[in-house]
DNA sequence: GTTGCTTTGTTCGGTTGCGGACGGTTCCGC
DNA sequence: GCGGAACCGTCCGCAACCGAACAAAGCAAC
């Protein structure tokens, strides 16, 4: 097994995750926070504290207490059902679109999934008893972050949809645009062994799909990295299974990318 | 094509389909209406009316505007994605245990999937703005309501996680066992067909799911029906697919079917 | 009770992806 | 520049499922 995969499969080295405190920005990236009104960013500010966001990080481990809300700035994270076999399965994707996790928002403190820090970033966090007063006495706020609950709800059963028959290579292509949409560049960091994971595939499947859409000129694939050439050819070849959730997205919320585009 | 099936081809019935209004009974077969508190009870009551929601009911169309929100007392609801090519996969299940659609409770008016009827029967509706007015009104209603949205989502998670490589065989249990959940006694009304509808895949994996399932004395299958012989044997067919967003709902809200099991 | 439709049972070949394994290549640290 | 680790490419046999089709059995209406 690559190492990496050690502290996916290894649960023990998560306590030595640390948080590290740092300076708040004056611009968020992340885009919830970002499109906070004057007054809701003046309820929320006060509590939030920049924090890393390290790679394999857990912020949620399934059934344990959550404590924290987190924004990410950069980075991604990956909501997984870890099954009995040892297996794991994603069923959803968060960035700097929204926050971790959707479940606080809808009365409870626990889920019975897990949430890990798939690329390094960073982030802001903030208590779930501050974020609780916040919503409460906002309805903008409330309202604002449950839409974002509804595109995460989307994006959920978007997964659901891509698992039933879709085959590897327009879930791998959804996946490719999911991870796009979420960070700046084109260049994404990812081995095959990662995505065989997310996708519920073989490691050799996941290789396959690669070649192909690279053969076809819309990716570029190299050693633990993937470049994006052409998004709009990417959208076609993940078929129905990528669209739903971000046009919900851009209707409730925002835009999801920054305006440009790669060439197509 | 069998004929029922002709009214999950055909899009045009929908129109024909009229609500008929009748009185409220006093106490609600719906687990969330009878959840409510006596105040909550009476802000709602008022607003809500009786409703027949006969087979193949198109409750929500996708894009199109809602007009009700629908707490069904007796019947099954699907919530499904209409594919280009006519197919169609289901990703989430509503009976008596909540409402349709819980997106109304997430900020918008429209949903990128249809819901219809898949097994007659009646319940409640009353009008979104009378909801939402509700809803902001009182913090225990939202509340409640929002922590079935929390189930709803476990729900269309494990969807995607029983897609994701789940044999037939447990995805049949488990979808055996979600319609057990919300009806009342142990025969459930359902052909292969459907069945393949709504699992995705084709009549004859059902037909082979079925003689598996029934030969191992967990199930008897009639023409046009199943019964549940054993639901603690079909849990374990369900493996992991079944059980979280279950366990969520009882947590979060209450039990969900009535007290007495099938004998195992 | 016969007719016609619906539902169920079964077959066939073809394809996709799995489980496991092996060899090659790139990268990193010493 | 030399290991060794990590990652990528490929192969095999095998099981599940698909697409299509056809035959049998239950049910209902006349």
């Amino acid at each position: 097994m690559a190492p990496w995969a050690q502290w996916l499969a290894d649960l023990s080295w998560r306590a030595n995750a640390e948080f590290c405190v740092r300076l708040r920005p004056m611009r968020h990236q992340n885009r919830l926070l970002a499109a906070l009104s004057e007054a809701d960013g003046a309820l929320l500010g006060p509590h939030l504290e920049a924090i890393d966001l390290p790679l394999g990080h857990v912020l949620v481990e399934p059934a344990a207490e959550i404590s924290y809300a987190i924004f990410i700035d950069t980075g991604l994270c990956s909501m997984v059902s870890t099954l009995d076999q040892g297996g794991r399965i994603e069923v959803g994707l968060v960035g700097r679109d929204g926050m971790a996790t959707p479940a606080l928002l809808l009365g409870t403190d626990t889920i019975p999934y897990q949430l890990f820090m798939q690329v390094a970033g960073h982030g802001h966090r903030i208590a779930v008893p501050a974020l609780r007063d916040a919503v409460k006495a906002s309805a903008s706020l409330r309202t604002l972050f449950l839409r974002y609950v509804q595109t995460f709800l989307v994006q959920v059963a978007q997964t659901a949809i891509a698992n039933a028959g879709a085959p590897a290579e327009e879930r791998l292509a959804r996946w490719l645009l999911m991870y796009h949409d979420r960070q700046d560049g084109d260049d994404l960091s990812v081995t095959h062994e990662f995505l065989s994971i997310m996708l519920g595939v073989r490691r050799p499947t996941v290789t396959v799909a690669i070649h192909t859409l690279e053969g076809a000129g819309l990716i570029r694939a190299r050693r633990g990295r993937i470049r994006v050439l052409s998004r709009a050819r990417l959208e076609e070849a993940a078929g129905q299974t990528y669209g739903p959730a971000e046009t919900e997205y851009e209707r409730l919320i925002g835009p999801l990318r920054r305006s440009e585009d790669s060439p197509a």
